[in-house]
DNA sequence: TACTAAGATATATTTTACATGTATCTATTG
DNA sequence: CAATAGATACATGTAAAATATATCTTAGTA
């Protein structure tokens, strides 16, 4: 089980964009930052920018900055945007609907289920709180079990999915 | 984000197993009754029995059958038992810690605890709630959320790791 | 206008994890 | 000893993901 370096390259994107708001970066400097290769990231950048996290500007001092503010930008909804697998089953695809097991299955409820926590978790940060550095606003601290408090103000938004 | 066959046909395995506690399968049967290849199940059904989910029987009119009641077998031990690569981002592998961000990063904690939210959701269920068929015990009902009520009776061992 | 630097787009290739296949060995029954 | 079961090792195939290449479009600037 693990994500996609596709998920993992976005999510490092956006950080560097939060912490780089004064002006515009290009593809390259990212990818110098993390010594990941340039190529990758121009697939990822288009797809945050086609999903409106990041604003792009082609040109000669063109670049790439946040459409929002890091702390309108929910972690889950980024992945579920960037992650474009999320079948954690063969019988979560349309096609392959070939197990015995269906329609019934209690397991494949099961693991719906773990999806939707797994995702549920995610959707308790934004951007602000995993882009580290200084940041000293009342931010939930990692690690706490998030069922015990309110999520901090807004940050995420219900989708009808 | 996904769980290979390979744990997929660890859990049908099992499911088969619970609905059939009255003599040895072996692996060709269960091939034929999900339709899967049983040069795979070989490997499935090696595993299960060295993490001891199951017995095994060698020779003629060998087989197999599990080795504990559905109910003290849990889901979450048995994924985590199958599934060997949980390493949700590059940087949760041992190698491959050459991601600039550690080791201090925020995002890296939010997986981990997305995660556990995931397997402690399997925790939940053992495979007495997936096994499907005529289970008339007090059986939560699946989909609920498992935050409101206590888990039923036993089926979950704490592990250290 | 020409040049350059940026992203947009499409396609191709490489890599890797996973799935599957084959062959052989060992154990058990009868 | 023959037949049937899993155990084990190794080889191959496959599909998704990662990476690479090439070309196009846009925009600033000399
Ligand atoms: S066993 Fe259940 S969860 Fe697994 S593929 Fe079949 S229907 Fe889906
Ligand atoms: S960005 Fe964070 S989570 Fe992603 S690989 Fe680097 S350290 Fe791990």
């Amino acid at each position: 089980m693990r994500l996609t370096k596709f998920t993992d390259y976005s999510l490092r994107v956006v950080i560097y964009l939060a912490r780089h708001p004064d002006s515009l970066a290009t593809i390259a400097d990212i990818a110098r930052e993390y010594d990941i290769p340039s190529t990758h990231l121009m697939k990822v950048v288009h797809r945050l920018a086609q999903c409106g996290y990041i604003l792009t500007v082609r040109g000669k001092g063109g670049g790439m900055r946040l459409a929002r503010t890091p702390d309108l930008i929910n972690v889950g909804d980024l992945v579920r945007d960037t992650e474009d697998n999320m079948d954690i089953a063969e019988c979560f695809s349309p096609d392959h609907q070939s197990c015995p097991m269906l329609p019934a299955c209690a397991l494949k409820s099961v693991l719906v289920e773990a999806r939707k926590s797994f995702l549920a978790t995610l959707d308790f940060y934004r951007l602000s709180d995993i882009m580290g550095g200084a940041t000293p606003s009342l931010v939930a601290p990692l690690h706490q079990a998030h069922g015990t408090f309110a999520p901090p103000s807004p940050g995420k938004k219900k989708r009808t999915s």
